[in-house]
RNA sequence: GGGGGCGUGGUCUAGCGGUUUAGGACGUCGGCCUGUCACGCCGAAGAUCGCGGGUUCAAAUCCCGUCGCUCCCGCCA
């Protein structure tokens, strides 16, 4: 019997430093580089702390030197040695622990390792679902340690903060009710109610709201959440929200929370100033200036209208859009006025995607040369009101797009995104948080022929719109409001109805009958009669708001195990098949 | 549901009708090397060019299909 199981550690590789000189350690690790020169052999340790080197001297122990020859990438060791400060020059300062080395004197071989099928390092270039297969390997990467480190501390922060303002951490249960609108649910079949099934939630939503009720007060979550739809860069069928309710609140208690709370974040998470409160926007304002409703505010090119200038000119297609109810803008695309034949009509091709029968260019050229289309229809006077509108100098070019202000806009907004990332505008150093603010209520489901929520049913209308829901709802302007962050929304809410009188006749809107609505809803409708008490919340995007702070494009980087975009684990497989006999217990028949 | 891009040793890629016995870098293996840390030097192994079909005297290269990955549109109350 030996009398331990193996060497354990009493110091961790990364935080050896100078101060440990004479001591005797035990390490354990991954050996991340073995540097043989013949007659001295160097490793690197690595474990979750840090990388420190070790030096094997064959003249000092020349069982042991053999013992370290056979050593190879990614084996795990057990490493007894003398921590000594590194000779004459060969300091290394990009190690923390640079200063020192240890020299072996005893090991043990914990385990050995296949060559790994990539190098366990950061700035690799290698397939991603090659890291998603070895995600274990991957996650070894100093850089994939650090974004699991940052969004641990990140959800710490949360809880503190929370904890602080008074918040009850409460969990919602997993296996839900379905429910038919919002995203497609994923379903879980129940064996004990054969035929019936369960749904995973695509957020907390009512259970908050019920909480409220129940005299809770200050709810929050660190939920997950589930939507079966189809995946983006920055979307995976499981996230994960910072799911938060509150009572006897309006919307500017709620905003005020979620800015210290994003304050107290980014101090405690990267000593990160934010600048508070955050510019406030409303919905209309962000379509006008942005064409989007998350604005990306890190760089300008805001759309200029210059419908009334264009209203004057001879230019015919003009007049006829505007005649028939339409606007023209556009954006200014700063020291594009050299571009080619070819290079504008990229940008027509661009909008073209969207809808748009492709852009007008005007170009400034030197000489005040107003290179267009336009030109000939078009007045000395109004070109100089037109250049004045969009601020524009000699070298720039503007990008005009004519039609219904609410085509026009988004694809205006999605040109100035573009262009603001092809002409390298955006400064990625920043954090631009901002809230956009009284989006609509509703809007019109032209595929369906009915009125849509825009956030969702249980969302307020404004106080001051209440008398337009029966004359007039689709210029009701909802309680709802969004957190952006670098043209990214990052965080969703609103003030909730909480009389059921208000909530019937919302869901009647929509197209949903009193009837329905007691089938469907009734345990909420019927909570109601109970004395709710006016309440509202908001739902970070926890995984967005890491990917940002940790300065990746995808969220499947801050995710310790995510899917690919077709929804697969490569590392596990799921889903997978079930066999009927599985499916049996279940009365459940694949159709083939 | 639709569209774009990519698929070549373990990894990243070059080649894009014949000069290819498919080139390079990293990694791997072996040899030499006592101060390396992107160690160095010498040598070696390693690829049905995703898969199937077609065009052609000739296909990694062109065409069609298919699979996989990825990005976007729709979708995501």
């Amino acid at each position: 019997m030996k009398a331990r199981a193996f060497l354990k550690r009493t110091k961790k590789c990364g935080e050896l430093r100078i101060e440990d000189v004479g001591n005797e350690v035990i390490i354990n690790g991954w050996v991340n580089k073995r540097r043989d020169l013949g007659g001295l052999i160097f490793v690197d340790l690595r474990d979750r702390f840090g990388i420190v080197q070790v030096v094997f001297n064959p003249t000092e122990n020349p069982e042991l030197f053999a013992q370290a020859e056979k050593l190879r990438s990614e084996y795990v060791v057990a490493i007894k040695g003398v921590v000594g400060k590194r000779p004459g020059d060969t300091r290394n300062s990009n190690l923390g622990t640079g200063d020192i080395e240890i020299t072996a004197r005893e090991m043990e071989i914990l385990n050995t390792s296949k060559t790994p099928p990539f190098v366990i390092k950061d700035d690799i270039k290698v397939d991603e679902s090659l890291r998603l297969k070895y995600r274990y390997l991957d996650l070894r990467r100093p850089e994939m340690l650090r974004n699991m480190y940052l969004r641990h501390k990140i959800v710490k922060a949360v809880r503190d903060f929370l904890d602080n303002e008074d918040f009850l951490e409460i969990e919602t249960p997993m296996l839900i009710r379905a429910t038919p609108e919002g995203a497609r649910d994923f379903l879980v079949p129940s064996r004990m109610s054969a035929g019936k099934f369960y749904a995973l939630p695509q957020s907390p939503q009512l259970f908050k709201q019920i909480l409220m009720v129940s005299g809770m007060e200050k709810y929050f979550q660190i939920a997950r959440c589930f939507r079966d739809e189809d995946l983006r860069a920055d979307r995976q069928p499981e996230f994960t929200q910072i799911d938060i309710e509150m009572s006897f609140v309006e919307r500017d208690d709620i905003l005020g929370l979620a800015e210290r709370m994003m304050k107290f974040m980014f101090k405690t998470v990267l000593g990160h100033d934010l600048e508070t409160p955050f510019p406030r926007l409303s919905w209309e304002d962000a379509m006008n200036r942005y064409g989007i409703d998350k604005p990306d505010t890190r760089f300008g090119m805001e759309i200029v209208d210059v419908t009334e200038i264009a209203a004057k000119t001879d230019f015919q297609v003009f007049r006829n859009v505007i005649e028939g109810g339409g606007v023209i803008k556009g954006i200014k695309l700063p020291s594009c006025a050299g571009y080619s034949r070819k290079r504008v009509d990229e940008l027509s091709e661009f909008v073209k995607k969207y809808g748009a029968h492709g852009i007008l260019p005007i170009a400034l050229k030197e000489g005040g040369n107003f290179k267009s289309p336009l030109a000939k229809a078009t007045t000395d006077e109004q070109k100089r009101e037109i250049i004045e509108a969009f601020d524009a100098k000699e070298g720039d070019l503007i990008a005009l797009l004519a039609g219904k202000a609410d085509f026009v806009l988004p694809i205006l907004g999605k040109l100035r995104l573009e262009m603001g990332n092809q002409l390298d505008l955006i400064d990625k150093s920043k954090f631009n948080f901002l809230f956009v603010i009284d989006f609509p209520m509703f809007h019109f489901n032209e595929e369906e022929n009915r009125i849509d929520s825009e956030h969702h049913p249980f969302t307020s209308p404004k106080t001051e719109d209440m008398h337009l829901i029966d004359t007039d709802p689709l210029k009701v302007k909802a309680d709802a409001y969004d957190m952006v962050l670098n043209g990214h929304e990052v965080a969703s809410g609103s003030i909730r109805i909480h009389s059921k009188d208000l909530q019937k006749k919302i869901l009647e809107i929509i197209g949903i009958s009193s009837e329905e609505a007691d089938q469907r809803f009734g345990f909420l409708l019927e909570a109601f009669d109970y004395g709710a008490p006016p309440h509202g919340g908001i739902a970070p995007g926890l995984d967005r708001i890491i990917a940002e702070i940790c300065g990746k494009n995808t969220i499947r980087e801050v995710i310790a195990f995510p899917k690919n975009t077709a929804g697969d684990c490569p590392m596990t497989g799921a889903p997978v098949e079930i066999e009927d006999e599985q499916l049996g217990v279940l009365k459940i028949k694949v159709k083939k």
